[in-house]
DNA sequence: CCCCATTGTAATAACATAACTTACAATGAG
DNA sequence: CTCATTGTAAGTTATGTTATTACAATGGGG
């Protein structure tokens, strides 16, 4: 069980928009092959990102530009940008309220997870796009 | 986009089994009421707990015993006992090799992600199955 | 030694979610 | 006005999870 494609998306259309534009015209067709995925998914993704104010797209035009320098874009904005705020875990919804497990164990187990999504999001809101920019750079060289 | 049901459920199973060991007869039945979910379930999910050392199930006879004391039992140990060893984050896995985003995002992006996925084992680390009972027991007291 | 409730497990169906694809109206610079 | 592109909807395919049914294997109790 894992999270879906959705986040890891947006991170990579936001490097490649960071590391090529004004080098080529960043369009959902262009993002699109980097990721070696459909454009309409890219177009989706830009625009929650744009709702979340990290990029602005250029209908008609076409081509995505930043909103914010990589260094003030952190994968705790693309996370929320792109994935609903919901529970990190799925808690059975109608537990028997007969039992004393079951009619308190989503008060309390969710209580525990929500701490952990929290520091899960405080761990994200660390980790910027400047970061992994670089890292994508070093990666670069060193393959050279 | 969540974790499944699989570890909130074998969270239940186990607090159930605490709690009513010696009372009632904890058969694969009686657990799936408190849940509310149906009992092949539970015997799978008792399987992987089983697996992982922390219960041992009378097969014939019926019935499931903790193996470890609740304080010894923690719910990173509950995590790794249901849940596959992948990573958290699904990143694509045929981006394109021409582009210098494309090559690297896996490895760059991936590294930080498991960082993040470490720290969410060591929180789970410090919940323990006692913990959670005596916040059942609590929120029992404060129901009357 | 046999009975019977129960476990362990397989196979299948039902359901939910995500991604893919096609299609097309709306956009806006040239 | 043209045309590449965005925004969006609808329908399809793929995948994963849970539910359900079925039945052989288990093992204490009568």
């Amino acid at each position: 069980m894992q999270f879906s494609f959705r986040m890891p998306v947006a991170v990579q259309i936001l490097l490649c928009i960071a590391k090529f534009d004004g080098v080529f015209k960043t369009t959902s067709t262009f993002l699109a092959s980097s990721v070696n995925i459909n454009p309409v998914i890219i177009r989706k993704t830009l625009g929650q990102l744009k709702a979340a104010g990290l990029v602005k797209v250029a209908a008609g035009v076409g081509g995505a530009k930043l909103v914010k320098e990589p260094r003030e874009i952190t994968l705790q904005e693309i996370f929320n940008a792109v994935e609903e705020d919901e529970d990190l875990f799925h808690i059975q919804e109608n537990p028997n309220p007969k039992c004393p497990v079951g009619r308190n164990i989503q008060q309390v187990l969710g209580n525990k997870l929500s701490v952990v999504k929290n520091h899960m999001l405080d761990d994200f809101a660390k980790i910027t796009l400047a970061d992994l920019l670089n890292d994508i750079n070093t990666a670069e060289q060193n393959r050279q």
